[in-house]
DNA sequence: TTTTTTTGTGCAATCGTTATCGGGAACGTT
DNA sequence: AACGTTCCCGATAACGATTGCACAAAAAAA
């Protein structure tokens, strides 16, 4: 893997390093034929100047960072899709992590990403973080950081949401005005931001409408690792209640599909028997059967305007003195799943 | 972002920044002494090596590149993490590349890539790379590259493939055996390997029942961009045919998942009116309506071996003279979406 | 003609790390 | 006493690119 370098160019030429380097970019004290000589051969010998030597140069990258529970989840697919189109284009490159929702594997990604030199970072924090320190060393260090989807309450920085609140309500408003009155809600860890915005959205929902909150309703799941099976029985659990509920809001693609496996496998009819509503961005959703009504998160643009708030803090670091928190209208989307009276 | 280096250590400890990157590499010219007096002060001060200063001077890195079509996609998600448990317990760090099927990506990815100094290339082609010259300038510079999935014909290295023409010939057989008459393909661009090989199995199996191969019944679709809207129209127009087929076989996540969209629409019934198998590894298979037959990829082990084969040959440059490609078996799971037989 | 300015180029330091070379001290061997 | 080993450690040169400074030659001003 020979490469052709400055200094290559520069012996070829009977030139030193730095004439070339000038010359390469243009100076204005180099003389015009000078500067047409080292280009053109440059172009010809397709020189490209090596990155990783000014990073060191420079403990600057041009690439930032992204940590991000999983990849195969088409709500962070569609995020990671929304911070390429826009980072390609500002000349950033993205550097992909997974935490598989390990605070060991987030905090591992994070200190190998600084150490890569990466410009900023972006995050969405795993299921099982509650210590953030490894984010506000970082950031005391002065490094970019910006979150989006799961985001930390106490540390203050940009932030791009979705409005889980809203998304939550008017997901349990439907249930309600579909005459269902046991609605359970499937959630994530407590931990999480997402997680207590929900159950607030839900909850204002339940008392908006007179329903009381019945706790036993309210799950939170674990994710990643082999936990598929135990949340599939904590389903099953809540389904043997003396009183089930008649319907399901569940607040991920893995925890929808989880309850839709359950619901087949015991023959449960959907939405007859019980409604469901996922928060989830499952890209498939019409074609589920019955298919499914959803609260759409826009990933994509999340994406998109977490990178620009990124680059805003890299390239202008002293201005921004005022952080901001974006809140991202979700989507209902009625389908079956969620339609028709309960029959019991 | 100031961080700790080997030569504050020295200036601290009083030693030459030699004598302290031999003690932390543990060397046995160093006194124990002082190995331990270095050795504590950097664990005290949390001293993390430079890999860029490491990348500039070997030229290497620990990292391999990806570069596949897109992450959205269940095959290649799978893909990359299998990928990165095995690159990860090798101490390897894996960085993601989407070539969103353009040529002009796969090419700038490529190079941005190398200029990184990865160690090696993991590949799956965008569906309209035909030159191939970028990789082949790289394999003789001596940069291991593998590729999986979809694979080039004329370049020797190693490479993980499906066993696409087995799958194909055993989805085509189940249709048959089914029952169905006139089975269509709907595959990707030609020029992919993955689509002759499919082909072919699809071919054969027409053949061994003694069925004749109708060319209007396959159907080359284009991937990426907008395509989709002009891939449906594609499959509306076959259902127009004067004998419109009873069957389809579907190359891809995204031609199934546009196929039983098509069918949704025009409320054609499945399997009744016609049958439908998937070559794909969307996940929620079975909670489609009706629950999808599929062809799935043993994606996550073609990611393992992949990467396997990539670390031996960045590793042992010499030994491999003998190239291998490996052919994985596929799984043929049916569901409701392929029995019962034809109405027609 | 002499002095000053401009123009074009090279030298050397820098970023963090390691490999190469070499050297001093302490010890053992003739 | 003279020499060779062994044990520790330091100075230096890379790796590729940029940049402040120096400096020569040429041009302009005196």
């Amino acid at each position: 893997m020979e490469t052709i370098t400055i200094k290559d160019i520069a012996k070829a030429l009977n030139l030193s390093t730095s004439t070339v380097s000038r010359a390469l970019r243009n100076s204005y004290e180099i003389n015009p034929e000078t500067k047409k000589l080292v280009m053109e051969y440059a172009e010809r010998m397709n020189y490209r100047p090596n990155p990783i030597a000014l990073s060191l140069k420079d403990s600057k990258s041009k690439s930032i960072g992204v940590i991000i529970p999983e990849i195969a989840n088409h709500f962070f697919s569609q995020l990671i899709n929304g911070i390429e189109s826009i980072a390609y284009n500002l000349g950033y490159h993205v550097v992909i992590f997974q935490s598989h929702d390990s605070y060991e594997r987030e905090v591992a990604n994070t200190n190998y990403l600084v150490s890569r030199r990466v410009d900023g970072l972006l995050v969405s924090l795993a299921s099982l973080t509650t210590n953030l320190v490894h984010f506000q060393e970082l950031m005391e260090k002065g490094l970019p950081i910006v979150f989006l989807d799961r985001v930390p309450n106490d540390i203050e920085t940009h932030k791009v949401v979705a409005d889980n609140f809203t998304g939550s309500y008017e997901a349990t408003e439907h249930l309600i005005l579909s005459g269902r009155k046991r609605i359970a809600h499937l959630t994530s860890p407590i931990y999480l931001s997402i997680t207590t915005e929900r159950l607030a959205g839900y909850k204002k929902a339940l008392e908006d409408y007179g329903i009381p909150f019945d706790e036993s309703y309210v799950k939170y799941c674990l994710y990643g690792g082999k936990i598929e099976a135990e949340n599939e029985a904590a389903i099953e659990e809540m389904l043997s209640l003396p009183e089930p509920p008649d319907a399901i809001f569940t607040a991920s693609d893995r925890l929808t599909t989880g309850c839709m496996s359950v619901f087949q496998r015991k023959g449960i009819r959907v939405p007859e028997e019980i409604a469901i509503v996922g928060f989830t961005n499952i890209s498939v959703a019409n074609l589920l059967n019955p298919p499914l009504t959803t609260v759409m998160q826009p990933a994509m643009e999340m994406g998109q305007q977490a990178v620009e708030l990124l680059i805003r803090l890299i390239e202008h670091p002293q201005k921004d003195e005022k952080f901001e928190t974006r809140s991202l209208k979700t989507a209902l989307t009625i389908r079956a799943s969620s339609v028709g009276k309960s029959v019991v």
